[in-house]
DNA sequence: CAGGAGATGTAGCGTAAGCTACAAGTCTGT
DNA sequence: ACAGACTTGTAGCTTACGCTACATCTCCTG
């Protein structure tokens, strides 16, 4: 086995956070995706959740169930599903989030598709602190241009 | 059990690619960091790998193990890891991103500190339309101001 | 050249997220 | 009011990615 001289160091802690934003992601897109079902038809099934994220019922099954004991929604069995008060903010947070990173890759002149697909996987990396750069040049190509 | 009118669909695909994201990303961050550290030490050993990525030595080895399965490393017991021509491709390929991504974020005028964090999450979500636009502004950013 | 330190490997466990197949509930139309 | 269609739930499997504890190997040093 090769050794060497001083290890040399680097716990960097990006890869924590993207471990960390792993976890939330599902959870972040259910919300975001159960408020919208409800706004839209008037209440949500598991059904519903199964066809927009192209899964089985099973795994919105069991989705269904760690949003429930992360107090995210309440659900019963064979009923629909309702967010909570913390399950609505975390979809109002997220819908903004979406939001504001799909106007900034249209602002950057991505096209209508990819901005969508894209938003999809980026908006649950970007740090408040990017969001509001990106907002910020969102509005002022907006103004502007 | 609540019924409704026209079941209406929304198949996206976005969910599909984020999915699709993720089984990747963990190979294009650890075929970065061993030609990185390569590149750095001369050799890349599990412990190595198992510190940059803070987790165990463990982790380290299955995921090892998938990329020998993938085509992308070389390894043998109790030898440091190498990366095959794919594997080094597909690092080169990532560090590209990688710096794109980094660029673009500080032309953004985001901090040095939140632009590396970012960059870390974001790269493996943005399409190459995407990719291109940044380094585009990236680049005019740094020409013009 | 023998030990011990440090690196690597293995066994076995946990959770998340996906699946198919089958069981059971609900709703709707006749 | 009941049959069939659709929806939901459950059992049991898979893979990925974490972990601790323990076993084994290698390398360096006395």
């Amino acid at each position: 086995m090769p050794s060497r001289s001083p290890s040399r160091r680097q716990a960097d802690n990006e890869h924590l956070r993207t471990r960390r934003d792993h976890a939330s992601e599902l959870a972040e897109d259910y919300v975001e995706a159960i408020a919208e079902i409800v706004e839209r038809t008037g209440f949500c099934r598991v059904t519903d959740l199964a066809e927009r994220f192209a899964v089985s019922h099973v795994s919105v099954n069991r989705a269904i169930a760690r949003l429930k004991r992360d107090g995210f929604v309440e659900a019963h069995p064979y009923g629909p599903v309702h967010l909570t008060a913390s399950g609505s903010r975390l979809a109002l947070h997220s819908r903004d989030r979406h939001r504001i990173v799909l106007e900034f890759l249209r602002a950057l002149g991505v096209s209508e598709k990819t901005a969508a697909l894209d938003a999809e996987g980026l908006e649950h990396h970007v740090s408040s602190e990017t969001l509001r750069k990106m907002k910020a040049f969102a509005v002022d190509r907006a103004t502007e241009g």
